[in-house]
DNA sequence: GATGAATGAGGTTTCATTCAT
DNA sequence: TATGAATGAAACCTCATTCAT
């Protein structure tokens, strides 16, 4: 093998990505974003065929990033409410400390260019998360509401959440908790 | 001014950019929104300085369209909670009723194109509401939570509700008044 | 209608094509010819849709230029001899005046754009010319040899004229003359 | 020089262009022909400086085999008729065999990627076969026709035939030997 | 005012060639 | 020598916008 493919470029290129997309949109032009990751223009296509791969695996990326930080240290013997916060608190924590990410994520997923498969990945990556908090999908549909809506009031309520905690970057912790009493409340 | 500007035409342009935007995204050319409207590419022109007008005036027509619709017949001496339910099941019917309007708000909200002018307007219109809801406010305030967490945990819910509603149709309802049961709680 | 398709720079684009063809091949950039048309670059697209739709609308614009000027002044009530020569010395003289034309044909012949529509077309056209001449197949086909071969032997032997006409252009009549002695004999 | 080059890989090249150039064109990327070739990228570089050279070299490589076939047991002894029959017979017989081959050969022909040396070169190797064949140019000239008409004749002729013997690959020595009356009747 | 042809900058992608390994 | 990643010029085509009609 002559020289390998870098992985070290392959980074370079979806961190620059995030960075682009996040200041510009979806639209960025891969030159852009070829210059900022410090490659050639060409080169950006030797590791992602087309500029919509790249954004799928950009997506993936992302997603594994997330979920790989909520099972790290995933308190499985916790209480349900304990298991709750950890969702809560380490996704919130994420989309604190990379607000670009999230911004590329959101877009991402609103926009038409993601297959599939990459929903299909991103999906299963998702059911693992719920079945660990089974106990809460199961209060809900105790109440009447369909399947998954527990999640989903999760990610919409911290999208909520997000929005003043980056007003207020110092109450962040307190906010948190906060928000999550709401949340909890409600499915109580 | 020999002929005046026709407002049917400036309709039917808006009407066609929210089709085509739905579908395929922010980034449709002008000149497929003109054909979809039925006038010529450089018509779309005279109507809309630029793209990015014709986008921005979109976003608040979508908006005055939201707003007048709660506004509408609001129960401006109920309760609490019928003023809530009022906005929630209004906004909610409306989005279900023209998802593609949504769909489009929602792109908007999250692009780079709406300018501090539109996002000025926009908030101006949705304070009036919240303050038609100054009572949950004061709820969330009390709480330690800023001013405008309620609405904004307003609109995150239904962001939920909807997706469910969208699959289920026919428990429309059902699930609309359970959602907000939730809702209703968290805030209690 | 605004300002109409340009029948001028329809071909200004395809004279330009044949010049820039002729010189540096088929894959000379659309820009090139563009260019040389004395027309912005979009411009090309307007009138064509795609380079390859260029190519095609040149091969056959070519054709009907060859074809049309066969029929001119074609001695239907001539002898069998005389139409052959007519159809010789018309052809012949074409390519001798025009060797851009014939030369970009022929590129376009041998290759790869040409769609399966054009082809046939090309063909509807020559089928014309062929009947015109049955008598001369008929005599082929009496020898054994298949249906279409006098046509093609004409083409090459045509083309083994050229060669040498374009070398000595005064001769351009004789060298006609005596090239057409020998391919009546060959078929006598 | 540690590992000397490859006659082997030379020939995968040079086999590879020739199915990759009759399938898609002299467009066809070095890369292509390379992987063709199952060799890397690269390699193609350390036998032929460039595309162009590799071009020229094939063209040179075809007209060599063809020649060689044609000198290979030529009857130098027979009549002239039997001279002319065994260069018609042979080059129409390789044309026949390696459709590919001559495929290539025309485009490169018809292209501009021929350096003069190329060409030079290639009209050396014609030149022996045409004095070989000197009765028959003499012929042609006694009529008034150029020195090289003959020849050019013959191969126009064969293109002709070509066509037809690719239909009916059965009737091939038939139409072949027809094919070459006419031919030597035109001369006589 | 309405039309749509004209414009040319800019987008994605390909490719011959170079060069580190 | 062989490899294939790296390069960046250049290709085809799209598009917002202008302007002659």
């Amino acid at each position: 093998m002559a020289r390998p493919l870098s992985p070290e470029k392959r980074s370079a290129l979806l961190q620059a990505a995030i960075h682009e997309i996040a200041a510009a949109g979806l639209s960025v032009s891969t030159s852009r974003i070829a210059k900022r990751a410090g490659v050639a223009e060409g080169t950006l296509f030797t590791y992602f065929a087309t500029k919509e791969q790249l954004l799928n695996e950009l997506y993936l990326e992302l997603k594994v990033e997330i979920y790989g930080a909520i099972h790290h240290r995933f308190p499985v013997k916790g209480s349900l409410r304990d298991r709750a916060w950890h969702v809560w608190s380490v996704s919130l924590d994420w989309a604190i400390a990379y607000p670009e990410k999230r911004s590329v994520s959101m877009r991402l997923n609103l926009s038409e260019v993601l297959t599939e498969e990459t929903r299909a990945k991103s999906a299963a990556m998702r059911g693992e998360v719920d079945s660990a908090l089974a106990g809460v999908e199961e209060r809900i549909t105790a109440k009447g509401l369909p399947q998954g809506f527990a999640g989903s009031m999760m990610g919409a309520m911290q999208d909520a959440a997000m929005e003043y905690i980056a007003k207020k970057p110092r109450q962040r912790e307190s906010l948190k908790e906060k928000a999550f009493d709401l949340y909890w409340k409600a499915l109580s």
